[in-house]
DNA sequence: TGAGGAGTACCCCGAAAGGGGTATATCGGT
DNA sequence: ACCGATATACCCCTTTCGGGGTACTCCTCA
């Protein structure tokens, strides 16, 4: 296609980030470099996915952690609604699961928060170009997370307590909370605090998500 | 200790059987259960096919023989008049014919009259938690009709208009009406009026059924 | 020309689902 | 003896689903 037709071009960058204080330091440390440039920052993933769909910009820096709508949230809306930018997570959680998570649900890069600015500005500029790029004190967690297995698609069912995983399999089976409930002979309430529960530690967002998943899983 | 202060779950039923000794074995016999409850007893179709929409039990055991209308008749009633209730058939025929018609027909069990109380009692139970029940004495007719080709398992996509098929794809894709409406440019309740339209064509309860269903038949 | 199916859109309504709490009891391990 | 995980039950609330209806347009087929 007509790509980069002017080659020389700065690359745009959209900050999605709730703090403050942090954007205005990284945009200020990002003018620094000649060949990136802020166009638009966003608090929150509700104006991120807007200003990300008005001006595709070539870099997105997400935040994970952000209130009401977290980062990978925020991603997954992001690849919906079909922004095509590349996605760099930049956050302070070396959590395995957020890491994991992230690159699951398609990011291109995942950087920490306490990195060196120039180290950071390369980095940026690296995923700015197409290449993915990690944070270096996140390889040694990466491969373990590999070796442990479920590096590949899909949500992780290791996480998951015996009673959400029977009652995984029961929603797979179609059945609604009333009568899962009556099965296992415990109230319809209880049965909502489990399913609400697995649905956050699967990452999905409905019943239906859950009862896809399963049946193409085998579970069932 | 906030234990089973609820205790509502039990589950409602209604009979419909043109004898009333029948239906008061049966209905003694299922008050000895504590998990079900007896709510409503007809004596014919019509009668039955009100109550059932006028309750809404969880459970509606059938009599076959009946004068008038037929339990075939009467099951087919009851499900395009929408009692999305569990229809057990409950007879003595055990006529191939019959037993075949019914569960063409959507009911979700087919048990015989000289069955014993307990095992009765268990089957219902079952019943009314989602499972399908047949008599034991039918397992190995229900296997021959299977083999002479007429099996004609589970749900019709024959009679699915290329907008309902296309519709169960995205529900199997786990998208909730909103999510259709905007990837077909049409209205929720646009979309919500397929929806109904497919569950009632595929004699499904919800979305969660239809999304089981399409993934294990492999469509999306 | 008229009937009927398909698709769209809207109305109303109740039930189901889901997300946020708080609270209790049990069980293992530090 | 405390702490965390698990399981249970309840409260609040909003959103989503599903079923009933009417109505209009566009086709197709008899």
């Amino acid at each position: 296609m007509s790509e980069q037709i002017e080659s020389q071009s700065q690359a745009s960058v959209l900050l999605i980030d709730d703090h403050p204080l942090l954007r205005k330091g990284v945009k200020q440390l990002i003018e620094l470099d000649d060949d990136l440039q802020v166009i638009a920052e966003a608090s929150n993933a509700r104006d991120g996915v807007r200003l990300a769909e008005q001006h595709e910009p070539d870099l997105i820096l997400l935040d994970l952690n952000m209130p009401e709508i977290n980062g990978i949230e925020t991603l997954k809306m992001l690849r919906d609604a079909g922004v095509s930018s590349r996605v760099v997570v930049f956050t302070v959680s070396d959590n395995e699961e957020d890491v994991v998570a992230a690159l699951k649900a398609g990011a291109d890069g995942y950087l920490l928060k306490d990195m060196e600015p120039e180290e950071l500005l390369a980095n940026l500029n690296q995923a700015a170009l197409g290449n993915m790029v990690i944070s270096e004190r996140l390889t040694t967690l990466l491969a373990k997370a590999l070796q442990s297995g479920r590096s590949n698609k899909g949500p992780d069912i290791s996480a998951l307590t015996p009673r959400e995983k029977q009652i995984i399999k029961l929603i797979a089976g179609g059945l609604p909370n009333k009568l899962i409930a009556r099965k296992l002979s415990i109230t319809e309430g209880t049965v909502k605090v489990h399913v609400k529960h697995l649905l956050k530690k699967l990452n999905l967002r409905s019943r239906v998500e859950v009862a896809v998943w399963a049946v193409q899983e085998g579970l069932g």
